[in-house]
DNA sequence: AAACCCATGTAATAAGTTACATGATTAG
DNA sequence: CTAATCATGTAACTTATTACATGGGTTT
């Protein structure tokens, strides 16, 4: 019960169509809150039967109609009683630590392909560090942030970082924790 | 797809029961991997009835019976097929992230009270990073690691010492980032 | 006496994933 | 001509959460 109020953050942002949160969640959102089109096509239609959000028809050319979202005043007042609901614990689902410790029951041929595999995911958290500063400089490039909604979005951004270095530094550690083991 | 193997690995650590592998999703391995008592029996019925785990009946004195389950050969063998496979890319949920952003859109009120619970919320990792230092100094007081699976398992709880640090310092720039929209 | 721990489960509901479907346009 | 992008969805299935249920034992 929480893809609601990502999607209400995003649409306050910027309103949009599904299929355009759908892109937003595969980009910046995503970040933080992942969510297929297809969950989101069927969220938005909720939402809008509730009434938190409304829609508008706009009739493109050369490419198909869409339905543009906007959040409407129930859903605003929503959204404005969950930000002050207390956050709930993390469910943390971290599947390579859970290799990792089944390492253990595996053979050194195991192992060596488990190295292999930390060194790829290594490599994609390296793209996506890379991305998200190259993100900073283009979003971010004054010290100085002007309204709030972007310095939040900066803080936010940070935090992206803060964990993709972090995870960059402990995968180093995995690697030489393994290596150590068939010596 | 992956409780199965993350109750693998935890009673290939030990064998336990239901009750003992919710208590142990609660504590250590819940550190990356959360289940519900209610998950890990289904799961559990399921693996029983797929010959990867093997249950035997443990009479108790002044308690209920329980039923401890081991690791059959099919179910390391399921384990070790799917450690050998690629990690999928985590589903990130970061509810705090979402609310975060979400208070550009609530007034001075309600941004303080995210103030507040934010402050509760840190509390908590200052909590979690503490049981963990304990954990280490109680489970790993001695530099050279004596097996793979203890040299494993501290590797991991190192990633969760590593992240709560992280977080903490993050939550401290979210903090000066909050305060300083409404002077 | 009340609350909590041990130990196991069922039932109902909510959420999320995977596969499939359509149909036009644009870029290579 | 092939693939990708825009745009929307349905259907089937798997997973996860929440609420409820039982019953004895121990701790405060």
């Amino acid at each position: 019960m929480a893809l609601e109020h990502a999607i209400l953050v995003s649409l306050l942002e910027r309103p949009g169509s599904g299929y355009e949160l759908a892109r937003r969640f595969e980009r910046s959102i995503g970040r933080f809150w992942t969510a297929t089109h297809q969950q989101i096509y069927r969220v938005l239609k909720r939402m809008e039967a509730d009434g938190w959000v409304t829609a508008e028809e706009i009739g493109q050319e050369g490419r198909p109609d869409k339905r543009s979202f906007s959040v409407a005043p129930a859903g605003r007042a929503a959204l404005v009683d969950w930000l002050r609901a207390p956050v709930q614990p993390e469910a943390v689902r971290h599947e390579l630590a859970v290799k990792i410790r089944g390492a253990a029951f595996d053979d050194a041929a195991g192992r060596a392909a488990l190295v292999a595999e930390v060194e790829r995911y290594r490599a994609t958290h390296e793209e996506t560090l890379a991305r998200y500063l190259a993100g900073e400089r283009r979003d971010f490039p004054d010290a100085a942030a002007p309204d709030a909604a972007a310095a939040l979005q900066h803080v936010v951004l940070r935090g992206g970082i803060a964990y993709e270095r972090m995870v960059l530094a402990w995968l180093d550690d995995v690697l030489a924790t393994l290596r150590t083991l068939d010596d």
